[in-house]
DNA sequence: ACTGGCATCGGAACCGGTTCCGGTTCCTGG
DNA sequence: CCAGGAACCGGAACCGGTTCCGATGCCAGT
């Protein structure tokens, strides 16, 4: 591997011309410039990352702790994460701590004891508080995606708003009678998880409009396991008119086990969920959408932001994005 | 932020003593060891990164460049990869190019200048083939996964197995008129992508046991584009008794389809699809299995191995994964 | 008592860049 | 014609660890 050094005797400067040159900064003729950058190309020089990093303390690279990133909504943070601290020309350096509190200890305390980002993304669930607490105190940059956090700046999607604006839809419809399918958490950092938020909100509507009170069901977040439960609730005869799914894969889970027992959706139920998964369009399925992948765009800028003022005092505040109702063809007014 | 100096000045001891107390090297007493990691405990120190593998020259991470990462297929192989990674206690470092084709350009050109990993994998379809031998020719090891591929160390589903598999089932339980839906790829390095071997592999099938000749239909990858091109087809009368798709996103647009037009899976018409993704388990869908988590571990193995000797040839070997079909309620014998 | 050897530790070089500081050269204005 | 300054460049220090090598202390063996 050629190094600059090598560059500089071929090209016959100085380390500190060359270093100039190729870097872009000023003081280095036009000639000189471009006859380093020659002779660079031409031997295939590759800068050291570590020896840059080393010189100048700007390490220009993000972390991500993050559950597993094969689920879609830790997929798309991550992708708005890349496309924003490429924007910024940042690197992002991955810590999937695996599945919902299993195992992601020992992987946190390694990462603990690594001094190698200059900024931390924290993805919902991948920690519990009072890992978040010590992540605080590590002197950079820490925010959190997917749940409110008094611990660190951080972004999530509005779920008391969520929630209500689902349950909303369905009254506005005409419903009355409607069960809530809330999709366990296994882990939860806090007291009020997205899950527990969005049910509470649809118990106040529920509350406010009088409607029938059934108790809340609580499915696995995989659409396997949450099918069975919920085609016992539909199989017997004072099902609800409309099922209100804590997200878009019990929804799901919801219309499948309607079709199999031959209850049209929506003419005879409607089915709402939350997230918005291209699953969800593609079955018809109305949805309270939120943008997982705006939430790392901004989680990123905000710390790139954090990063150019190192002196100011921490931010803990939290953003919350509105929801947005999308409406297709699993709800419409309840039967007769 | 404490240097490794600093621990040695309040420890009492050199820089060189606290450096091997801290990484575990022999050559230091118990006592002088656990006096250091006190002190290093108390002072909060962090070791930097850049100059450990300035150092040492050893960078311990491996570079991951992928479509966007949103995506089922390429979030599991993610997922294996950092999976492995981690048990071998190396970092990744995740380069987004971006949707298929579009920008991930210049985000490349930007990766090559940088020398910050000594271990590559790039995920199908990231880059075309001019761009793989240029990687090919960066000194460090360098993997496919996802697609075979001569320029470099690949691996993959065996897609003609996989395709063979899916068909010989229908054809099995009695099928005799199959359409094939072809899984749109918006850019393929190769002309033997992933789609088109599936393709021709249900060509093959077709002829050998003589079923009646559709043209293959080609749809999106996402399953919302997919789902009105399906109906058509099955909305008419010599629609065919089974459905061979290339894609579980293709074969459940296609379930969907079906139940909207009144067409009972597996009564009337048998779906099979290829991947084995999260929903397909969820809506019974019968699949050919393949695991890219499987996948990103074997070649994050494999890179680590090849680092371990730096003076072998290059190997360009490709390691096919056998696939494995999931019969579950999609298929049935036609019917009558 | 003396020597050989092992365990332990410190000094200093080194990894490969960046950047400060000072020295030339050359051009401009008075 | 000379002072002042800008543009350009080289030497050397520096970032914060790791590691080679030599020095020291201590104990066993003869």
């Amino acid at each position: 591997m050629p190094r600059l050094s090598d560059v500089a005797r071929v090209a016959g400067v100085s380390k500190a011309t060359a270093s100039r040159a190729l870097s872009g900064a000023d003081g280095v003729s036009a000639a000189t410039r471009s006859k380093v950058q020659r002779t660079a190309e031409q031997l295939g020089f590759r800068a050291s990352g570590a020896a840059r990093r080393l010189a100048t303390g700007m390490t220009r690279t993000i972390g991500v702790l993050t559950p597993s990133v094969d689920r879609w909504y830790f997929g798309s943070v991550l992708h708005g994460i890349a496309h924003m601290a490429d924007a910024h020309e940042h690197d992002v350096l991955l810590y999937d701590l695996g599945a919902f509190g299993r195992g992601g200890h020992e992987k946190f305390e390694r990462f603990m004891r690594r001094g190698e980002v200059d900024g931390l993304v924290t993805i919902t669930w991948s920690l519990v508080g009072g890992d978040l607490t010590r992540l605080a105190q590590l002197g950079i940059p820490v925010a959190t995606v997917g749940e409110p956090t008094p611990h660190s700046r951080s972004f999530s999607l509005d779920d008391d708003a969520a929630g209500e604006l689902a349950a909303e839809h369905l009254v506005r419809l005409g419903h009355t009678d409607l069960l809530h399918l809330a999709s366990e958490t296994e882990v939860q950092p806090f007291d009020s998880s997205s899950s527990d938020r969005r049910k509470r909100a649809f118990e106040a509507v529920s509350i406010r409009h009088g409607l029938r009170m059934r108790p809340v069901t609580t499915v696995p977040t995989h659409l396997e396991g949450a099918h069975g439960i919920v085609r016992a609730l539909l199989d017997r005869d004072d099902r609800p008119t409309g099922v209100v799914a804590g997200t878009d894969e019990a929804a799901l889970a919801c219309m499948l086990a309607a079709h199999q027992l031959g209850i049209r959706v929506p003419e005879e139920l409607s089915v709402i969920g939350v997230d918005d998964v291209p699953a969800a369009a593609a079955f018809g399925l109305t949805t309270v959408r939120q943008d997982p992948a705006r939430h790392g765009e901004d989680v990123v800028a905000w710390i790139i932001e954090a990063l150019s003022r190192p002196e100011a005092e921490p931010d803990r505040s939290h953003t919350s994005y509105a929801p947005e109702l999308v409406v297709r063809a699993s709800t419409a007014p309840p039967p007769r």
